[in-house]
RNA sequence: GGACGGGUAGCUCAGUCGGUAGAGCAGUUGGCUUUUAACCAAUUGGUCCUGGGUUCGAGUCCCAGCCCGUCCA
């Protein structure tokens, strides 16, 4: 049947609703039960009320059967011609897989053994114009996922865990580092100079002020003024925006969270990640070994996650991936070595992105356990304090696993003339810009402190076994669809 | 930007060598008072992504384009 037959068909039931005296679009209703709750802590004979989206419909005649369900879970109901009366019925046959309803019921337990609620009266609650996707499959429609995730999370259930773990995996994320004395703040998301990474911004304009404005790329430069105004333990958990590529791994928003912790150093803030993704493995994912399934249910990839995690320098495990005497190698020698290891690497390329290079190829996207990376050059990060021994690299760590940086964690440089410094020397093609009134705040007098970003998209990623950020972000931003 | 894969009913998908456009689900009608991917019988539903081309004949072959996905840059 064509979708405009599909849709008249559906008109013609909500009429004979109002027909029939009910308000197809009801009101409140009040419940004593979920479906899911009702469903996983059963108990027979009892009086309840429950309301819920009907998803599975079974025709009987006389007895019909169907399902219920919200996010949560569904709960099965019955309901029978002659128990609610031929008024009820007739209203009932109006009805549809889609439609939201509430039951009021006596709970019992079929010869098949389903916990059921046999409905001695229903209220509509909204009537559903149009037909859900395929109950069985679910929409596999990348188009209609993305676009519609509404019919995702209706249809899949899958979908429907990812995102609720997301949301319980966040919430326990702000306890845990509320627990240990952090305090959540809110800080610019336009902002006048965009700093704090190296990446592309959107650009705003604040019609009022006349001025042109950034969306931020990342939080890290007003943090540091708290610290500067005595906040000792700070973070924040929210949006960033880069204008660049969009691909498996990148959605232009993403969710990144920040920490600060005043006289601390990169390695407790090493420690402070290691036990917050361990707890929350534990927590949700039901231990320490993360599996990634294909959609034939088949595991793909175990990461391990016992602790403690592996911490090795940079030059390490690039000296492992491009040969031990990569670094007594001329730089010209280097870009030989890159071309016989297949790693491609441009002529514009100053010599640590080339070394950089091989690190990305060879080591980051081939780690899939946990491995702090340390002792990274000091190019590389313009904000972190370098090493007191070695004026080459800098005090901080990348925390690489399943392939990518989940977060950095820096001892965050507070000396104003070498944080001048090192951003107004940068080199290479990123390079961040100069924000006068970070480096003013600086000049008051920033405390020590170890600071960490964490990209949560990829954290849930990786948690999930998500394939792409898409899968963990509800509206990803897709190409204007055009009719 | 390049390579590869995909686009067929509301949804999930088949479609052989180029020869009348198919199934399951959903829908409709009928049957059935404890079913559960309910079942049984019947039935409706198509811009085969778009535009050209080859051909007696194109969902299928060729060319161009659009959209999606993956990888690469």
């Amino acid at each position: 049947m064509s979708e405009s037959q599909l849709l008249k068909v559906r008109r013609e039931k909500l009429d004979k609703l109002r027909e029939l005296g009910v308000n197809p679009y009801g009101g409140k209703f009040e419940t004593t039960h979920v479906p899911g709750v009702l469903r996983a802590n059963f108990e027979e004979e009892k009086t309840v009320r429950v309301a819920g989206r009907i998803v599975a419909l079974r025709d009987m005649g006389k007895s019909q059967f169907f399902d219920i369900a919200d996010l949560d879970g569904k709960i099965q109901c019955f309901l029978n011609q002659k128990a609610v009366g031929e008024e009820t019925f007739e209203v009932f046959k109006q009805l549809d897989i889609g439609d939201w309803i509430g039951i009021e019921g006596e709970t019992f337990i079929t010869r098949m053994g389903e916990p059921t609620v046999k409905a001695v009266s229903i209220t509509v609650l909204s009537k559903s114009l149009r037909p859900l996707p395929d109950k069985w499959h679910g929409v596999t429609d990348p188009q209609i996922r993305y676009r519609q995730r509404y019919l995702d999370l209706i249809s899949n259930e899958r979908s429907r865990e990812v995102f609720k773990l997301r949301s319980q995996m966040v919430a326990a994320m702000r306890a845990f580092l509320q627990e240990r004395g952090f305090l959540e703040v809110e800080t610019p998301m336009l902002q006048d100079v965009p700093g704090g990474a190296a990446a592309q911004p959107f650009q705003t304009h604040h019609n009022a002020l006349g001025m042109d404005l950034y969306l931020r790329i990342a939080p890290e430069l007003f943090l540091k003024r708290l610290l500067v105004g005595g906040f000792t333990k700070v973070f924040e958990l929210n949006r960033n925006f880069r204008n660049e590529g969009i691909s498996r791994r990148h959605n232009p928003e993403f969710t990144m969270l920040e920490a600060y912790w005043a006289y601390a150093d990169f390695e407790q803030m090493a420690d402070l990640v290691e036990e917050m993704i361990c707890s929350l493995a534990e927590t949700f994912c039901g231990g320490l070994l993360i599996e990634h399934k294909n959609e034939e249910g088949e595991v793909t990839r175990t990461i391990n996650l016992s602790r403690p995690w592996k911490r090795t320098p940079y030059v390490d495990l690039v000296r492992g991936a491009g040969g031990d005497d990569f670094f007594y190698l001329t730089p010209e020698g280097r870009r030989e070595r890159c071309a016989e290891l297949g790693v491609e690497v441009s002529p514009e390329m100053e010599d640590y992105e080339v070394v950089q290079q091989v690190f990305e190829k060879l080591v980051e996207e081939k780690t899939f356990d946990p491995c702090f990376v340390t002792h990274v050059p000091k190019e590389l990060v313009p904000l972190a304090k370098q090493n007191p021994d070695n004026e080459a690299v800098v005090d901080v760590y990348e925390l690489i696993i399943n392939g990518v940086e989940i977060s950095p964690g820096y001892s965050e440089l507070n000396d104003p003339l070498v944080q001048r410094e090192r951003l107004e020397h940068q080199a290479g093609e990123e390079t961040q810009k100069i924000d006068e009134d970070f480096l003013l705040a600086l000049e008051y007098g920033m405390p020590p402190a170890g600071g960490i970003g964490v990209g949560i998209d990829r954290l849930i990623m990786m948690l999930t076994g998500a394939e792409s950020i898409r899968d963990v972000v509800l509206f990803p931003q897709l190409r204007r669809k055009e009719e």
